[in-house]
RNA sequence: GGGCGAAUAGCUCAGUUGGUUAGAGCGCCUGCCUUACACGCAGGAUGUCGGGGGUUCGAGUCCCUCUUCGCCCACCA
């Protein structure tokens, strides 16, 4: 026999980037359209579109548990013989790329308006094409298997094509709007932002309790609660509700604003909540969106007085409204000083602590103002009717099942959504202007003269939010707006796997899209899985400094050991909880299972050489040993384990049924069933099992080398997707394998139905436990050999008899069947099947310890029989549970009862009643 | 304010339509360097399934309620 070397050590570092670039050298990642079925090929299409990271961005254990998901999933469809498109890319991130930008140029002591936009743009691109895209780079490293061949960019020109393709289509169909409303404003991004970007904190605030006095009485007045007093000097009216009593007789009259002395109405409206603070609100519409609303109702002004920094300033109608003293300042410095005024005016009655949610920039944390402005929407309504009927009926499925009823409780409450952006990085929103004729044209090439006057026109100085070119991600990254071969092999794509924040600013408006541009969804299911904790349960975060590297984890313990881990700790889109500070513990599952893989194959291929074995198809099911069909048993239910976890790879004619809608990415669940198949089964018992009969050429050595080897070759299927770099080192050395060939690219292990009749090696099983717990509980030193008494009947007997060797090999002892055992000085054990042990330990049992220890064992039983009679005996189980459960509760009953009485016996022999 | 979810071993979590004696990993205890593996092997301990009530022959699982956390949404200034 001879012995293939395999280092004792598992060297993952040089492993994991050899076999990398040996699989991209094959080129095993890269799909072709034309093997779809769409495009008139053999395979399903399998399409993964990776959620785009900002380009900017380092990888981070968020970033390493979505990606190792999406390979996962990819992987397995790939060697079920799907033709498996994982589509790589990255996201130009407008606001967040323009961020570091300009926090580099401030180290230089500039601004972007000190550049100009053209030398600004300039150098972000000059900075993306350098250092752009390096987290694509670090994906390698965790065994990602995209195409990167097809690698996209948002802002790249073939995306921009299709984002001004969207743009135009919408805007033609009058979805696309210019409004002048009250929109989030960031004063230190200096952009608006969307409802999703203006995301809300509870803060602890004041409310403000100020008097206004009446004009024409005005040591009379009334008392108006705010939080934000700056804000009064846009004011325009105080409202009362129109059947609040108490304010009925000034509805009509004026009152004047303090600090200012400007007269305003006191008007009517439903808006004013009488029942909180005192029932009157102050309406400032440029400054808040409801106030505007109310503005818009009753005809106000609606003076601007904050300025797009921040500052307290006369915008457009408010001429006269800010006095000198408050030029200028910070809105939150004027705050403080419009408050002290007004308590030395004695305007202030009364300011108590007030607890409230303020909206906060998503990307720099800034208080967000809102702000009277012009910027296009994009009139949501009847872009969210397909998406709420795809989710609603079944054609999307989200899991977990409970992130459906937020998807459509936000596409029900959908409002429009601002598209326009007032930065410089990012998409020139294709709208041009006529200085002439003020013609408004939206155009798919650049204009330089007015379509309706021929007059000169301008281009709208803002770019579009980012995620409005992320939203066309399923399709733009295809070809889209053109009809490709890729477009038609692999639109619509298949699941969409990422984090449940961006549900909305994401996942939602590529469904939406899919419908208005593609006119069938993007995927049919959604994914969102957990968040990356530490141990105290924070988010992982650079900023926070709790995260984690997933390179160090790599270097340290190697990819598939971080893949390993993440995969079989997550729950179905529960979070996963990692100590930062203690890389060692939180990877060790998976270091450890890596190791224990490596030495299944480092004694497999010392042990059987590497001459080729018959496949287990071809060897007489007669020559099998109990052992081979019990292994083979178990390796038939671990396939079938997996595949129910990971779940049906697409519904049925595009319609989730409601039996298998929530069904499958169980990868947690699929992870224990292999884990359980290759070290629980395969490695404690077979291959401890077939170790003598390996020892010895002949024919039944042959079989076993058959057994073992097919068996871990199916575990390293199995494991493939989870595990990829090791298995496919190791599968690459099992006998009769040729040069090239990669596990990644073989087939997925398929189920079988036929049963190999192996259970009675449980049998075995049970009896070299029991033996092995007693030898524990008498503290038998581990050399000494004993004698087990062994009484069984049936099949149990057969496989005792023709398995008594092994029995003796794994558990230290010699067995001897007999029909009646010992009683005296011995331990006993009855199994389940009614299989009897005695092992006479001469000198060294402890009567009085048996006696204890089956004293327990009988009140135990008698307690459980008990429990179970009483089952039996009530007529309502027997009539109304189903009948193979009496049926198993009967069996049992009779099982334990003559287990009992032999364990009364027992008791009665060696300890004396 | 509305909606949703969670609470199970020391820790992180599984537990599908109610049905044998509630599981895994890590940690812990005992014994082993047994020629694949000490990143291992063998054995072991540990849970009133958050509290209370209810439905049922039977509840970790279903209902009500309380407590404590979390998430999402929201125009009470």
């Amino acid at each position: 026999m001879s012995t293939t070397a395999l280092p004792s050590q598992y060297d993952h570092v040089a492993t994991e980037r050899a076999l990398y670039e040996r699989w991209q050298g094959a080129g095993i990642f890269t799909a072709h359209a034309g093997r779809s079925r769409r495009a008139g090929g053999e395979r399903e299409p399998f399409t993964i579109m990776m959620p785009p990271p900002n380009v900017t961005a380092v990888l981070h254990m968020g970033h390493g548990l979505n990606n190792t998901v999406q390979d996962v999933m990819t992987r397995w469809r790939r060697m079920c013989g799907d033709e498996a498109l994982w589509l790589p890319g990255t996201d130009h991130a407008g606001i967040a790329t323009q961020n570091v930008i300009e926090k580099q140029l401030a180290r230089e002591g500039l601004t972007r308006q000190d550049l100009g936009r053209e030398a600004f743009v300039a150098r972000t691109e000059g900075f993306v094409e350098e250092t752009g895209g390096g987290i694509l780079q670090q994906l390698r490293a965790l065994g990602a298997s995209c195409d990167w061949s097809r690698t996209a960019y948002t802002l790249s020109p073939a995306l921009s094509r299709a984002v001004r393709e969207a743009f135009v289509r919408l805007f033609e169909r009058g979805l696309i709007y210019r409004g002048h409303r009250v929109i989030h404003w960031c004063p230190r991004c200096l952009t608006s932002l969307s409802d999703e970007e203006a995301e809300f904190h509870d803060t602890a605030g004041t409310l403000y309790h100020i008097r206004y006095p009446l004009t024409d009485d005005p040591a009379n007045g009334i008392v108006v609660a705010t939080t934000r007093p700056e804000t009064m000097l846009g004011d325009v009216a105080v409202a009362v509700h129109p059947e609040d009593e108490r304010y009925a007789a000034l509805v009509g009259r004026t009152v004047r604003m303090p600090v200012t002395g400007i007269e305003l109405p006191v008007i009517a409206d439903p808006y004013a909540d009488p029942a909180f603070g005192t029932g009157v609100v102050k309406i400032t519409p440029a400054h808040d969106a409801n106030d505007y609303e109310v503005g818009v109702r009753h005809n106000l002004p609606m003076p601007v007085v904050i300025s797009a920094t921040g500052t307290m300033d006369e915008g457009s109608d408010a001429a006269g409204r800010v006095p000198a003293e408050l030029a200028g300042l910070d809105r939150f410095d004027a705050r403080t000083r419009i408050v002290e005024q007004l308590r030395a005016d004695g305007f202030l009655v009364k300011a108590e602590p007030h607890q409230h949610a303020v909206r906060r920039c998503y990307r720099c944390n800034t208080i967000v103002e809102p702000r009277l402005s012009d910027q296009w929407f994009v009139k949501m309504k009847p872009l969210a009717e397909p998406a709420l009927r795809a989710v609603r009926d079944g054609t999307i499925r989200i899991l977990p099942q409970t992130k459906e009823a937020i998807y459509i409780n936000w596409l029900e409450g959908i409002r429009d959504w601002n598209i326009s952006r007032q930065l410089w990085w990012g998409h020139r929103i294709p709208v041009w202007y006529c200085d002439g004729c003020g013609q408004v044209s939206a155009s798919r090439t650049d204009l330089t003269s007015c379509p309706a006057c021929n007059g000169p026109v301008h281009q709208d100085e803002d770019v579009l939010d980012t995620w409005f070119s992320s939203g066309l991600w399923p399709f733009s990254t295809l070809g889209w707006p053109d009809d490709t071969a890729d477009l038609r092999a692999f639109y619509p794509t298949d699941q969409l796997i990422t984090a449940p924040e961006i549900l909305f600013f994401w996942v939602a408006r590529m469904i939406m899209n899919g419908f208005e541009f593609m006119g069938q969804a993007p995927f049919h299911t959604v994914y969102l899985h957990g968040t990356v904790r530490d141990t105290h349960g924070v988010k992982m975060s650079k900023s926070l400094g709790n995260g984690i590297d997933p390179l160090d984890v790599v270097s340290l313990y190697g990819a598939d050991a971080l893949r390993w881990t993440v995969v079989a700790g997550m729950g179905l889109g529960a979070d996963t909880h990692l100590d930062p500070k203690d890389l060692e513990q939180s990877f060790a599952t998976g270091r450890n299972f890596a190791t224990k893989l490596w030495h299944i194959g480092r004694y497999l291929l010392m042990n059987v050489g590497d001459r080729a074995v018959t496949p287990v198809s071809e060897l007489a099911p007669d020559r099998l040993a109990l052992a081979d069909r019990w292994i083979l048993d178990r390796l038939r239910v671990a396939i079938a384990d997996c595949d129910a976890a990971l779940g049906p790879a697409r519904p049925h004619e595009g319609v989730w049924r409601e039996e298998e809608r929530y069904a499958g990415l169980r990868l947690n669940e699929y992870a224990e069933a292999a884990r359980r198949f290759v070290w629980n089964e395969l490695a404690d018992w077979y291959v401890e099992s077939v170790k003598p009969r390996l020892l010895q050429d002949g024919p039944d050595s042959d079989v076993a080398r058959s057994v073992l080897v097919h068996t871990f070759d199916a575990a390293l299927r199995l494991l493939q997707p989870i595990v990829p770099f090791i298995t496919d080192a190791l599968w690459q050395q099992l006998p009769g394998r040729t040069d090239g060939e990669f596990l990644a690219v073989a087939e997925w292990p398929r189920r079988t139905t036929e049963s190999f009749n192996g259970e009675s090696f449980d049998v075995v099983r049970n009896v070299v436990v029991a033996i092995r717990q007693l030898r524990g509980e008498y503290r038998v030193p581990p050399g000494k050999r004993l004698v087990a008494h062994v009484r069984a009947t049936g099949d149990a007997r057969d496989a005792l008899v023709h398995n008594a060797d092994l029995v003796a090999a794994l558990a230290r002892c010699t067995l001897e069947f007999a029909d009646a055992l010992p009683t005296d000085a011995a331990a006993h054990q009855v199994l389940d099947d009614g299989t009897e042990l005695a092992l006479p330990l001469a000198g060294l049992v402890d009567v009085e310890r048996e006696c204890e220890r089956l004293g327990k064992e009988l009140s135990e039983l008698d307690r459980q029989l008990t429990s179970l009679s009483a089952r039996l005996q009530n007529p309502a189980f027997v009539s109304r549970a189903k009948p193979e459960v009496v049926e198993a509760e009967r069996a049992k009953e009779q099982d334990w009862t003559a287990r009992r009485t032999q364990l009364a016996s027992r008791v009665q022999a060696l300890c004396g009643g």
